[in-house]
DNA sequence: ATACACATTATAATAATTCTAAACTATTGA
DNA sequence: TCAATAGTTTAGAATTATTATAATGTGTAT
């Protein structure tokens, strides 16, 4: 059984047509151990490399957004010049190395639930996310 | 004494020359009792209301981001089309309404300090921030 | 196999931000 | 007080990221 069956179903369980392109983006985003984050830039940068054929960067935003709107991928928005996605999209938080500019998750252990005594009347919370700027120890007054 | 003195001196404490335009957008991002959250957008329709003169977009962009490095403003990003600033620079933690798209404080006594009990090795933490996404409570199938 | 709805593509359009270079202004010190 | 100068503002151009368009291509149900 090929490995892209299971992303073939997948993609047919949330109404998504599973076309070449979309199994492909499945196979480099999800045919791993550990959850990913990365940029569309990287992710375009990653596709071509293992793709033979070339793919448009307008269906790599639209099928990123495509997944994100079905659940498989979660938007880490760290400032106006840099969003990540984040192929786990269950709820966790993450440090941000601004050395590195890598994301990283935290582990559930390392920090507790966060608790909230009072919300907004009316409405309804729908994501609660902690996001923790890290940097060198040294080099800290940039 | 007119209200302008203590930003003319505030702006020179930072090494930033108190120009009309700096001392004009101090005077609309500080002249408040609470905090204010804005968008660049927001703020340039704010100023170009509050003054006879047309301000540059430009300078709207250098003087907001030059507040910014000086600590007079922070930057909050909440996804990768909607980034705000906040006059209040200390640590603390947000609501973010995804209908009326408004940034709001969280009380410090409606959340817990977040403690982490591990870091990244070798790294300093520099910033922690929580986002609460909120919606009402009706319309959330979206 | 066919038809239809949906996807992909290259390219154009849009939007947000930054760059540029000229004109302007606050500061310094003679 | 008055240059000199260093930093600032400006309009508009350039750049970058993202989305729209419209033609072509493809998956799916019949």
């Amino acid at each position: 059984m090929p490995k892209n069956c299971n992303f073939i179903e997948k993609l047919r369980d949330v109404g998504l047509r599973p076309t070449k392109q979309r199994v492909k983006m499945c196979e480099v985003l999800f045919n791993r151990e550990k959850t990913f984050h990365f940029t569309i830039n990287e992710l375009v940068k990653m596709i071509s490399e293992q793709m033979n054929q070339k793919i448009s960067l307008a269906t790599v935003y639209n099928t990123v957004h495509a997944f994100e709107k079905k659940g498989y991928l979660k938007e880490i928005s760290i400032d106006s010049h840099r969003s990540y996605f984040d192929t786990n999209t269950s709820s966790h938080h993450h440090f941000f190395d601004e050395d590195t500019h890598q994301l990283i998750d935290i582990d559930k252990n390392d920090i507790d639930t966060i608790n909230l005594k009072k919300n907004i009347s009316g409405k309804k919370i729908n994501s609660i996310e902690v996001l923790v700027r890290v940097a060198s120890d040294n080099q800290n007054q940039k």
